[in-house]
DNA sequence: GTGGTCTAGACCACT
DNA sequence: GTGGTCTAGACCACA
């Protein structure tokens, strides 16, 4: 299971967070392979958002692969080995991580601090 | 002065691209105070853009008093008090590290993994 | 809710009209915090202007933290915290004041006749 | 003579400004009747700004009747007769006030705090 | 020539 | 249906 958690400030749209925190419980092994996800209209109804938010977010997983949508019987999470292919894994932090920094340098961020403030993003007990 | 670049594949729309590279210039020192930004349409035939959109940029980035125009005379970069309020600042730095983590994260890459890319983004130099 | 009027002849720009009037109907508490405002179509249609003119008078009390807009939900009275920084106020009041000052004595009022007159102004209720 | 002061961050246009200084200047007793004023080009040199900023003070003010050009010998003051008619000096006063009330008002600003600032406008020695 | 405002209309993103 | 972005083009205000 996992525990979903909206920001409407976050500048995210939903559908976004929603997909981040999906990849993210399945990483950290809270969304074992094959476990089922709930349905469209229950995380809806759980994050009081439309149904074609978390319809769109579940869909955008489906076609990456992560989810697997088998009809009548619900959503769930994909086999592992296609979740990231290991040449791309690198390209994409690289990517993910410079835009990150134009964005923090832009707003006269040091790479000082930025690092300064990811050491305490969680204490650091991942 | 500074060579402005727009992505049309980046996502983001042209007129944040503007606002993110002028900022950017300004902490970097291209763009000293009180210097003169390229006039409103000069800019809008080197970028291949509207009237309207860099007029957008520069107008947020005048509320946000970054800038300051003056009309009949010229957009300026304003005084360097104002950039970001201090209390802000921190707050920006946060929401900023916490949205790159979390993608960074969904993706399965470790805090360690993102820093060492972040310390080899251009060196150091700035 | 909140009735909009806006005046051609004024000479201020309809989009600004419309900002002082939200503005205005916070600080008198005919907007409530959280409120939705009208949809920017409804607005534009209700004051027979463009859908752009409503958007750019949003858009400016967006960036200065006076509203909300959640993209697909509608445009909300941000949280009442951050209305003018403190440090800004009195210089603002100071500006508006000391612009007054000089137009009415350009036409030789005396300050006892403003501010006779301004006390006139709305029996003092407010 | 009167020494004229022009602020490019009141938000006024600058000859705006050169006209309620010189206003100011006739009702205070500052400029004589029948007074010359400076030559356009001269008054531009000093103020640093285009002559046809100062052109178009002049301009208005001799449409509003305050100066009279003499093709040839300069810009001089009008007859003090024509300043403002006694009829509608107070609707004049009333407009003033209303409008700067409404937009501090705007702002959140008390009367309380209008008439104080006021009245600590030039010590009161006026 | 500089920026500012407004319109009309198209297409996109999000809920 | 909500707001966001962009274009094209007109006209205005200021220096």
């Amino acid at each position: 299971m996992i525990a979903f958690n909206l920001d409407p400030k976050s500048g995210a749209p939903f559908y976004r967070q929603i997909i981040d925190q999906i990849r993210y419980g399945i990483v950290t092994g809270s969304l074992a392979v094959g476990e089922q996800l709930p349905t469209v209209r229950a995380l809806a109804v759980e994050l009081k958002v439309n149904l074609n938010t978390v319809s769109k977010a579940y869909k955008e997983l489906e076609i990456q692969k992560v989810l697997e949508t088998h009809q009548g019987t619900g959503t769930f999470i994909g086999p592992v080995s296609v979740r990231i292919a290991p040449a791309e894994r690198e390209a994409k932090l690289k990517s993910i991580c410079a835009e990150f920094y134009t964005i923090a340098a832009s707003y006269g961020f040091k790479k000082e601090e930025m690092i300064a403030e990811l050491k305490r993003i969680e204490g650091g007990a991942r």
